[in-house]
RNA sequence: UCCCCGAUAGCUCAGCGGUAGAGCAACCGGCUGUUAACCGGUGGGUCGCAGGUUCGAAUCCUGCUCGGGGAGCCA
């Protein structure tokens, strides 16, 4: 019964005056001859300790001088308010009970390079802003599947080991299935696409791997993404889901994980606007004022990164681009009945240059289109016989959209790079730790 | 795969042709309200690797390795 009777320090205001134990780490400590303050940290926040000379016992005096950084401690003492505490409380020691002494720890709280700190990636997790971020993607997380379960989506898991491409297009990591090739999947979408049609409203949340060797601020090898599908759905009611749904992770995480987003210097205005309606732009507007802003681009591209950028900039929401070409976009798109040449999709870009956190589809329900497309993408038609059943066996207009994770919390956050936004990145040369 | 930038103490960096430096961390000492605390002292180096130029290379040149940023691909 150790953990149980543990009090967290993101719970000590409401036991001012008591005397508690706190089970945590050293971060830092500054002494003063006769004063010591220690801040320690549980995993919930961090608190100051205050041991001072004659209020705990001269043996546990002299341990704190030679206690190191990450020293696992307990320390017992009356929590009171105070208004020269960081948090607005502190603790007076009484007592103070090493667990394990930590040799010299490799993170100061000085300044660290990139691979230096990705390569203790096991410790850095401890830092402040490391462990806030992470807290705002377990919110973002959370949040997600709330809203999800209380508006009738059931949680449907897609494999990871699949036999086929899902898109065709990025590049799969191929493994050996017992002499047969097989990939990590890249998406959930198809065998949601199969449950959707069994459940009404489904989801799926899992990794996705692509094996390219994007070398950016917005990409990892390995990510995590949600991906909702719903039967009898059009694309204006998927565009409809996504505002509410990622207004409400946004709400979410101002409500319940403010601290962090103080601690990561979030501008918290940008986020209280964040409510439905989205602006929606098409993609005929989109080409029209990358012109006015003095771009160069032909209409028929897809926009890279710069332009996704130069569009979002112009608004303080999310905003949807709608109605891509047909040709730069996945095979299982539905065309527009009055404009085959484009789908009906969006892409949500979020604000301030993140880029796209979500990209969205009607998906096509008709056999005979669906087949003419994948003989026109090359794919096999034997790898996908269960996926053209679905347009056999009672198809109807269905959508979906898949949610990218890291690149939300890294939006949410205010954050420059998506690998500190996913607890152990996997990255383009790196697999360790 | 392509284009830029970088590699010097455990960490972050300065030094850019003439004896290897600073701050932090570590260790020793001081300080009863510190907020990346402060003050004094001590130890700490195959200047990424290989070759070249030079009387002399951390410094200039070439190649390689590793890393960072960006493009493409996408969430």
């Amino acid at each position: 019964m150790w953990l149980l009777q543990s009090v967290r320090i993101a719970d000590i205001r409401e036991h001012d005056g008591e005397e508690v134990t706190i089970k945590g780490w050293l971060y830092n400590k500054r002494s003063s001859g006769g004063i010591h303050f220690l801040i320690i940290r549980d995993g919930t926040g961090f608190m100051q300790a205050v041991a001072v000379r004659g209020e705990i016992p001269d043996d546990q005096f002299e341990l704190c001088n030679n206690l190191t950084q990450e020293s696992s401690i307990l320390v017992t003492g009356r929590i009171r308010a105070d208004k020269r505490a960081a948090g607005g409380f502190e603790m007076s020691a009484t007592g103070v009970e090493l667990v394990q002494l930590a040799e010299e720890y490799p993170i100061t709280l000085k300044e660290h390079g990139v691979d230096f700190l990705l390569d203790h990636r096991h410790l850095w997790i401890r830092n402040p802003r490391q462990h806030a971020a992470l807290l705002v993607r377990d919110e973002v997380i959370s949040a997600a599947e709330d809203w999800l379960r209380s508006n009738g989506f059931v949680k449907i898991d897609a494999p990871i080991l699949t036999p086929a491409a899902c898109e065709g297009t990025t590049t799969l990591f191929e493994t050996d299935y017992f002499g047969e090739k097989a990939y990590l999947s890249q998406s959930g979408q198809l065998y949601n696409e199969a449950a959707c049609m069994a459940f009404g409203k489904v989801y799926c949340y899992g990794p996705t791997f692509r094996a390219e060797k994007s070398k950016t601020r917005r990409h990892l090898i390995e990510f995590w993404m949600i991906e909702p599908e719903m039967a009898y759905a059009t694309q204006e009611d998927n565009m409809v889901i996504q505002e509410e749904f990622l207004s409400y992770i946004v709400q979410r995480c101002l409500a319940k994980r403010r601290q962090e987003l103080i601690t990561l210097e979030r501008d918290l205005s940008k986020l209280e606007c964040i409510v439905p309606p989205f602006p929606r732009l098409s993609y005929d507007e989109a080409v029209e004022l990358l012109h006015e802003e003095g771009k160069e681009f032909e209409w028929g591209d897809d926009f890279g990164a710069p332009d996704e950028a130069t569009i979002s900039m112009k608004y303080d929401k999310p905003v949807f681009v709608t109605g891509y070409p047909t040709k730069v976009k996945a095979f299982y798109m539905q065309p527009d009945p009055d404009r085959p040449e484009i789908v009906k999709c969006s892409d949500l870009l979020a604000p301030e240059g993140y880029g796209e956190i979500i990209g969205s589809s009607e998906r096509i329900h008709d056999l005979d289109l669906l087949a003419a497309r994948m003989r026109e993408h090359n794919l096999p038609e034997e790898a996908y016989g269960w996926y053209l059943d679905l347009r056999r066996y009672g198809s109807v207009p269905h959508s979906g959209f898949g949610l990218g994770i890291e690149r939300t919390v890294a939006w949410i956050t205010g954050s420059e790079h998506v690998r500190e936004m996913i607890p152990f990145p996997r990255l383009i040369n790196r697999i360790y730790p």
